[in-house]
DNA sequence: ACCTGAACACCGTTCAAGT
DNA sequence: ACCTGAACACCGTTCAAGT
């Protein structure tokens, strides 16, 4: 029989060298931005990229590698503050905004830079400009180290809460559903709660701001003189 | 041709009524604790439970259920500290210390965790308690309500970062080569990160200490008056 | 009703083969 | 060397069937 060609040619085969790891990488985090970490896949990655599954595989061992690759990658994005003339606090709180605002702007790739918090050379000049202002602002070694864990601790888990609440709260529904069982608890039995709700919604919503809002009674609880009363 | 029974029966049919919700709950916990989440399998649970893989599916709906519950069951094994006479914040800090030992208990149910934070009677609780405490430390309403979100966030990404380390140092050889990537590192270009290596090893080492160092600043920010200088 | 295996549509990865 | 599809051992879940 006469046939023309398939109308859904399935692919035509990639050009030689088309393909390369900075290529896959963008692919990667586009899709993992776009939509999410669970549709992070190595056959829609090559879909992204219109190449055969395992194209990916002759430039990274695997989807583990690809991973690493993509957290580094984004580490490398932070921008540290000019070494200021400032205050320590203040530039502390700059770079702490910043690892805040990588994380949150992307949400899907967040699980995979707790993981290994140590790569990447950028990752590391924060960590060192952390450390440095830390000491300048007076903390001895040791309270320096555990104030700068402290300090990626708290951001990390902000971003994950934030983003994870961001996430369901997309469903539909959802922010309703919450409400409702908010005003559907017993106020005798959980009276501070129930008083609260308006408040813990807001706060749950002006995210940047809770970031903030914490951040700096951290800052405060650290480097302000020793355990207030 | 004359054979014996199989010598490993595949397996004798479950008598009805065996399986109930509750075994199932006690099996995936026991099975996440143990062989961590990505060994959560509706396979490796009917497994450990000696059963069909879809026996499960007569009591729940699915994955995502069972995973719901097994969340909501651990946050009510938070035991709250009795109603104090004490100061507000030491109870407070008994509070966070009570979530971050759960969470830190189970490691692999954390992230269980932090989707829906808001499930169960006793989860419930806690938050109201929490609430509680900080009013009668004499925050303001959107204070509280912003203090209770960071202390929430601060515990969930200390619980997730040293679970997360603690399983990487599982790993053969990983200590060592944290160790030596540090010591490779060029003292002139990271000078406090070069520095402060043993504190930060230390500090990651010691993880309950790591944690309530920054407890006790985020508390005295939050609760210390105003900000200070 | 409760429990079962077969089957379906996925996943990461191995392998032998094309160019 | 770089890219390909087929195949393997997994996964969650649907379905029709057993008891």
């Amino acid at each position: 029989m006469s046939v023309t060609q398939p109308v859904r040619s399935p692919r035509r085969r990639a050009p030689r060298n088309s393909l390369n790891a900075d290529r896959i990488l963008d692919a990667a985090i586009a899709l993992l931005d776009r939509d999410g970490a669970e549709a992070f896949t190595m056959r829609a990655l090559a879909q992204e990229l219109g190449v055969g599954t395992m194209a990916v595989y002759s430039h990274f061992r695997g989807k583990d590698e690809i991973s690493d690759a993509v957290a580094q990658r984004l580490m490398d994005t932070i921008e540290l503050p000019r070494t200021g003339t400032g205050d320590p606090r203040g530039e502390l709180r700059e770079v702490c905004r910043g690892v805040y605002r990588l994380f949150t702007e992307h949400p899907s790739a967040l699980q995979l830079l707790t993981i290994r918090p140590l790569r990447g050379d950028d990752a590391i000049a924060v960590i060192d400009r952390m450390l440095d202002l830390l000491r300048r602002a007076g903390l001895d070694r040791t309270a320096a180290a555990r104030a700068h864990v402290a300090l990626m601790q708290y951001t990390v888990g902000s971003a994950l809460w934030n983003t994870r609440r961001a996430r369901a709260l997309c469903e539909e529904g959802v922010r309703d559903r919450v409400r409702a069982k908010l005003d559907a608890l017993p106020a005798d039995r959980y009276p501070a709660l129930v008083s609260l709700a308006p408040e813990l919604l807001c706060a749950q919503d002006q995210r940047t701001e809770q970031y903030e809002f914490g951040l700096d009674g951290i800052l405060d609880g650290l480097l302000g003189g020793g355990r207030g009363l």
